[in-house]
DNA sequence: CCATCATGGATAT
DNA sequence: TATCCCTGATGGC
């Protein structure tokens, strides 16, 4: 589920649902008892998404940090639900309750930790403030093939698996090629397809990178087999050639040997 | 019932 | 590059 879009969509609704009153706060599964206690009956001040890291500010002056890795899940469920042996974290207060499952890191950090984690990411494309030059400078000094540049942290922010073969179709460029290959145009287009495509993911709570008009259907309406032209398939969505599938940065990557050469 | 796999990343080798 | 962690959906028996 959790590439960058996600995580921000969920930033926005922790703010929005849980506003600024008194959270109670419990670890049904009990391995986060000892931080729960210390938020339990604290205000959310604020919550933020940086890249595929969540970090929500309670008074007290606690900062919770969330990565929910590959199998963590961040859900809002009815309240008063049983509570089972796998929630981590239960937040709830008026009447709505969020449960925190599986997540591969749920600390409560300080203000350094933070800065340093937030430091050590490239630019967001998420973010306002994002640079993008940042990425472009990686990407132009680096050997090791885009595919694998694209899932680097340190590198872009917020980009996964998906997301990363996707933005690599929508560009024409073969996942192969090494960076220092691009050219500056297509590092530029990198950036921009990156940012339209994740804010539509954000918008919609899924990744949706084909063109409604190519599919005919708005892309929220979209069947689940209209909404990627190459990620996990086996035919390209828009000239149907077999997809290659080949491994980058320790993961499968599909790319359509027609579209990107 | 069990094995496998998944939109991730830290750590060991 | 390999291994491990965390959970749940899926498919094969």
């Amino acid at each position: 589920m959790p590439e960058g879009h996600i995580i921000h969509r969920l930033a926005r609704e922790l703010r929005s649902t849980l506003g600024t009153r008194p959270v109670e706060a419990s670890s049904p599964q009990g391995r986060f008892a000892s931080g729960a206690s210390l938020i339990d009956g604290e205000r959310l001040l604020d919550a933020e998404a940086w890249g595929k890291y969540l970090f929500a500010e309670f008074s007290g002056a606690q900062t919770l940090h969330i990565h929910l890795g590959l199998i963590g899940k961040l859900r809002r469920r009815p309240p008063d639900l049983p509570a089972g042996d796998t929630i981590r974290l239960r937040l709830s207060g008026g009447g709505v309750c969020w449960d925190l499952i599986g997540p591969a890191r749920c600390d409560l950090i300080s203000p350094t930790d933070r800065d340093e984690i937030i430091a050590g990411l490239g630019p967001d494309p998420l973010r306002r403030a994002a640079r993008p030059e940042q990425m472009r400078e990686r990407i132009r000094h680096s050997a090791a093939p885009i595919g694998a540049l694209l899932l680097d942290q340190r590198v872009v922010a917020g980009i996964g698996n998906v997301y990363r073969a996707e933005i690599l179709f929508t560009c024409g460029i073969d996942p192969h090629r090494p960076g220092r290959s691009l050219s500056e145009d297509e590092l530029t287009l990198i950036w921009e397809e990156t940012v339209r495509l994740m804010r539509i993911g954000r918008r919609l709570g899924r990744i949706v990178t084909t063109d409604p008009a190519e599919i005919g259907r708005p892309s929220g309406r979209m069947r689940d087999d209209e909404r990627l032209y190459v990620y996990h398939r086996e035919h390209c969505r828009r000239c149907g050639s077999r997809i290659e599938t080949t491994s980058l940065g320790g993961r499968r990557i599909e790319h359509c040997p027609n579209h990107q050469r």
